[in-house]
RNA sequence: GGGGGAUUUCCCGAGCGGCCAAAGGGGGCAGACUGUAAAUCUGUUGUCACUGACUUCGGUGGUCCGAAUCCACCAUCCCCCA
């Protein structure tokens, strides 16, 4: 199977410039592609880990990467896909984002001599003079078929600002400079920047009467239409920090029934064999699947280490196992009272609920447990003495720490 | 430049000067049922010293015994005309 067929088999192709040119380059790795990333945040999400997944899969057929890091373009801000205006960062947190970025990608992508590499468009972008970019690249775009791109028919009705109406010409500089400096032949994105991307094969079209070519991923879509990767508290994120290998582990083991195999094709680097294996489990079997996808992507993420204790952990607590590997909450000896502390400021402490308010309600409702007995008395404490040796609270059916005195 | 409208608790969205911590829906959380799934049903959803108190309705002042509701100014957004 090549590699053009293989991404097709996973979903992950959505649109393509030219199918047969382009096949045969990735599979000859004769490919120097490029893929932009928005540093609007400081660390990636799941949206980023598909195009990083690709980055790989195509490097390691020996095609060339080109990372591009949108320092310059974040200062516009793009309006796909938005039905508001993004608010207006500083230069500072972009340089900021921008440095996280690199930390967390170079533990999937090889980058240095003669492989991939990362660049700035911050670096060219900034520099510009407004004028000389309005007759040299502003006259190859027509304002007419701007206005029909699918990026921003949703905001004319909301209202665009001319300054995010620039940034489909930013990005397709960033492609047009890219080829003459680096000979990079070809841009991947989300689909839903397919029309950002033409504008660049356009451009180079126009300017230099030659060809590049694009290709999109398939958004990562849940079985509501909804992109995955968002909870109600926001992204998953890739740093450690910002969503704990357990907590990255659990959203991948929660997943819906339906979107399991998408999912494990879309993200993983198992073989399509074993894939297609799966793909006639049904009903609790799939359940299976789940640990798997939860266990490869957080193994690929953060390491083999820790996808073997978040799933230690998950067996722990939903069946029996040792509990050695239960996230841990440490309390101080200047929160006892009387050398006792009572549940609701476990609850707090422990992160497990965000206010006393909640812990109250939560122990109301019967949902909090401490060593497997359900706690019925929003008054219950616990000793110096038990704490010691640390108790095990729980909170519904997912959500659990340790507790220990420090 | 002229005229009109909007700004409510996580989101959408009701809201009479006192009965408003604020209808309804969505989402979230918890319980039942399950497969750590989905669907369904129930409860809950500002904070705290929780049968009570405190802080919220874009911002700042004002009127009033009393304001999310009235007035003034400021900010932001939208619409129409030019």
């Amino acid at each position: 199977m090549t590699l053009y067929e293989e991404l097709i088999a996973r979903g992950l192709v959505a649109q393509v410039t030219d199918e047969a040119h382009i096949s045969d380059m990735i599979n000859n790795g004769k490919a120097t592609f490029y893929i932009g990333f928005d540093p609007t945040a400081d660390s990636l999400h799941v949206g980023h880990f598909m195009a990083l997944c690709l980055m790989k899969r195509l490097q390691m057929a020996g095609n060339k990467p080109v990372v591009l890091i949108g320092g310059g373009t974040a200062m516009i801000g793009d309006p796909s896909g938005r039905t508001d205006m993004r608010s207006m960062m500083t230069r500072e947190t972009i340089q900021h984002n921008c440095d996280c970025f690199k930390k967390q990608m170079e533990r999937f992508i090889e980058f240095g001599e003669g492989k991939a590499i990362m660049v700035n468009n911050a670096d060219w972008l900034l520099d510009l003079n407004y004028v000389e970019v309005l007759r040299e690249v502003g006259a190859c775009f027509s304002v007419n078929n701007m206005l029909r791109a699918e990026c921003y028919k949703q905001r004319m009705e909301k209202g665009l600002s001319f300054l995010e109406f620039n940034y489909m010409i930013m990005q397709s500089y960033d492609f047009y400079y890219l080829y003459q400096k680096y000979g990079c032949n070809m841009q991947f994105g989300g689909n839903d920047q397919w029309s950002n991307m033409l504008g660049g094969t356009e451009l180079i079209r126009r300017k230099l009467g030659k060809d590049a070519h694009a290709m999109t991923i398939t958004l990562l879509l849940n079985s509501e239409g909804k992109k995955m990767g968002k909870t109600a508290s926001g992204a998953v994120w890739l740093d450690p920090n910002k969503t704990t290998p357990y907590d990255f582990y659990q959203y991948w083991r929660n997943v819906e029934d339906a979107d399991v195999l998408k999912c494990i094709r879309m993200l993983t680097f198992l073989p399509m064999e074993q894939i297609e294996a799966m793909d006639s489990w049904e009903g609790s079997q799939l359940n299976t699947a789940k640990e798997i996808l939860a266990y490869e992507l957080t193994k690929l993420v953060h390491g083999e280490e820790e996808a073997n204790k978040a799933q230690a952990s998950a067996k722990a607590l939903f069946g029996a196992g040792a509990d050695a590997d239960i996230p841990t909450a440490e309390i101080s000896e200047a929160d006892l009272i009387d050398g006792a502390i009572d549940i609701l400021t476990i609850l707090v402490k422990a992160g497990l609920v965000p206010s006393k308010s909640e812990a109250r309600r939560a122990v109301d409702q019967g949902g909090v447990t401490v060593e497997g007995e359900k706690v019925t008395d929003i008054k219950a404490t616990y000793t110096a003495e038990t704490l010691k040796n640390g108790i095990v609270v729980r909170r519904g059916k997912k959500a659990f720490k340790k507790v220990v005195l420090n």
